[in-house]
DNA sequence: TAGATTGTTAATCGATTAACAATC
DNA sequence: TAGATTGTTAATCGATTAACAATC
């Protein structure tokens, strides 16, 4: 058995390498690419691809490059994009809605399959051509359409309590959207996004720049005074 | 001049501890709090809470712990959010929407100020108490309201025209939600939050995760042969 | 003083990168 | 063969963590 063990960091930077690739298969006719290019596009370095590839075998030829549908179809393969994976909304708000009418995600192979909220007024509510379904028939619903990742797009106060009927209903993989932190066993996988939180990254950027842009005009007029 | 340079890492964790700081001080009332108990709300290790919260000074006191009004003071102040950054949506489609409305942005101090699309449908339109404006007025209005986040909401062919109408317009802070990279001159602040690849990193933890449990099955059935 | 907890050091770990031999 | 480009090594860098002296 190969020691596959790719790192976290390279499996982030796949999907990214995906899409450039998908880019240059569809609209550039290209058949290969270097890691110059690709990393040009990927937004990082050559040195990054060519070690990053190199996770998934040896699958480019010295003095040519990567063939871009092979690469493509082992990135694929890699991520398990080659099955489905059943995906349910729970919590279906704002942000519930508009994931579950979100054209990337059919775009890039995900369907969503069902959605869920306890809310007598959003259950029985059609919403990009499902019908909602009460938060209780979420066991049966895995149990009978195979749903494997589950998305939490509630307030932050119902997150745990939605965490824990996903995996209460046996879901291995989460994506949490509630500003909360929500606790699961080991064996889950969870991954966060919150909104509120790039901005407030960004904001300690936006502060940072503008501490230098100030900076750099104090200088400048110590330096050139009163013209 | 102090030394200054928070790691990214700890730029990143500091909206984290902001978060279950608040929710102390708002539901528990507590006064103190110890790095072990802040890291088991954070979901890290103490010695990180240490290390990250020794970067903003040393505002704990030993045998005690931190004093959660004064650290949530320092957080705040360090991550620029004692100012108002006005912000603005580009692209008022499904999700450009469901940002516009967000009740989670201003209930962490962010307001939305502007929103901008270049169809003759959508300007024009009301959408969560903002009238959306037309694309070409972006530089006009960042120089009337100080605009000085951006967000990207549009399809991915619209997202590098959209940044470079930023750049120009002079916002040095954006957050693309597009699915494509956008390019920017350096001293530009990009975050890119990307809901496909967010799904596309979850699948392949999923494989993984099923193939984990395939095999302890399979090692099961040759333990246990046929009872 | 005894117990608790910080702030910091130093060891460790994982990710990045430059460089270059291998090879198309 | 000459030029191009990979795959891999080894150096470097940054982040994590355990451990503990300092000190409330």
């Amino acid at each position: 058995m190969r020691s596959r063990a790719i790192p976290e960091a390279t499996v982030a930077r796949l999907p990214i390498y995906l899409r450039a690739l998908l880019d240059l298969a569809e609209t550039q006719r290209a058949l290969t690419v270097s890691s110059e290019e690709l990393a040009r596009l990927a937004g990082v370095n050559a040195a990054k691809v060519r070690k990053d590839l190199s996770y998934l075998g040896s699958y480019g030829t010295r003095g040519v490059g990567y063939d871009i549908e092979y690469l493509l179809y082992q990135i694929t393969r890699e991520l398990g994009l080659t099955q489905d994976w059943p995906t349910a909304i729970v919590g279906i708000g704002n942000l519930g809605r508009a994931l579950a009418s979100y054209k990337g995600f059919s775009e890039r192979g995900f369907r969503i399959d069902a959605l869920f909220d306890n809310s007598s007024e959003a259950v029985g509510e059609e919403v990009g051509g499902l019908i909602v379904r009460h938060l209780d028939e979420l066991k049966d619903c895995v149990a009978e359409s195979g749903l494997c990742i589950g998305i939490i797009a509630t307030p932050p106060t119902s997150a745990q309590e939605v965490a824990e009927h996903f995996v209460d209903a046996g879901i291995k993989s989460i994506l949490n959207f509630a500003p909360a932190m929500v606790n699961v066993p080991p064996d889950v996988n969870v991954r966060k996004v919150d909104l509120s939180i790039e901005l407030q990254i960004l904001s300690f950027y936006q502060q940072r720049t503008q501490a230098i842009a100030a900076a750099r005009e104090a200088n400048r007029r110590l330096n050139l005074p009163s013209a």
